[in-house]
DNA sequence: GAGTTTTAGTTGCGTATGCAACTATTTTCT
DNA sequence: AGAAAATAGTTGCATACGCAACTAAAACTC
């Protein structure tokens, strides 16, 4: 593992770190111009799209949405206070809650989607060639992955 | 420029966006662990650090910080609080002010940057190649110009 | 099996930040 | 020059979020 920090990866940081925030300002803009949830909401609801059933404990989607516990107890609160999610009792297990995503919550990650995509397309992919995708995709995927294990060993 | 969405780059996208917070996350919890300042502190001192005399007029450090406008006067008073920083007043335009970076503020910035780059180094460039340095530094540079082309026109 | 420890989720409180409205000043228009 | 419009920065208010403390339930420990 490298130790020092050259200069050409500094400058990638650089480019990295101020190329999201834009981008991500950008998306978020858009959503809010379409009068559409931000991408909080968003991701959550589709943690739990993935998931089976459409449903995840609190914790697993808390992982999922990159959320503190408490930070996504007050998510879910607004969630099911839309009826995009409800809260169901974990049989197994007394204290844990599902969060269930509903037939309306579905609904409204297909509202998203075609806002968020065209964000993506225009902030993003547009300036980057197949064969970078597929490179920009492995690199960040060796990020992720390191920064996952980071956190449990 | 590309107008559809393909998986590849959508692939991209999801790695890019999910190893962004999670690196962001980790190089501010070594911050906060060592009890420094955030990123936003540092980003907006060191803006000032790189400009003509050490200082900036709050419109362009706003810009340069990533914040609204309203944001930056609230994170200029805090940094007039702990002495980094020093509002001054611009003589050719009394509508204007200048954030003006103090000694103490380089100190600051001192502090920071060792626990600021081992993060960077750690949780990003120790996974990225010589070679993808090159390329993530250019790829994103232009996503960055774009961004900002955008925003003017 | 009673007591301790751990875990799941919630709540109180503090912090960060944006939008819209505001004040003060400068610029533009006629 | 005087009025209207634009601009710089601040402030009120609302929202989003995390940490630490809390409650309830489950899992260990002896």
């Amino acid at each position: 593992m490298r130790q020092n920090l050259p200069d050409g990866h500094l400058k990638a940081w650089k480019k990295y770190y101020a190329s999201f925030w834009r981008v991500y300002a950008a998306i978020e803009a858009d959503l809010s111009a379409a009068k559409l949830p931000s991408l909080s909401w968003y991701d959550a609801l589709y943690e739990l799209y993935l998931a089976p059933d459409r449903r995840l404990r609190m914790n697993e989607l808390a992982r999922g949405a990159l959320l503190s516990r408490s930070g996504l107890t007050r998510l879910v609160d607004k969630l099911v206070g839309e009826k995009l999610i409800e809260r169901v009792a974990c049989p197994e297990d007394r204290r844990a809650q599902y969060a269930q995503l509903t037939a309306r919550g579905v609904e409204v990650l297909r509202q998203i989607w075609p806002i968020y995509r065209a964000g993506i397309t225009r902030y993003f992919a547009a300036h980057v060639s197949e064969n970078e995708a597929k490179q920009v995709a492995a690199l960040f995927g060796r990020i992720v992955e390191a920064a996952e294990a980071q956190k449990t060993g």
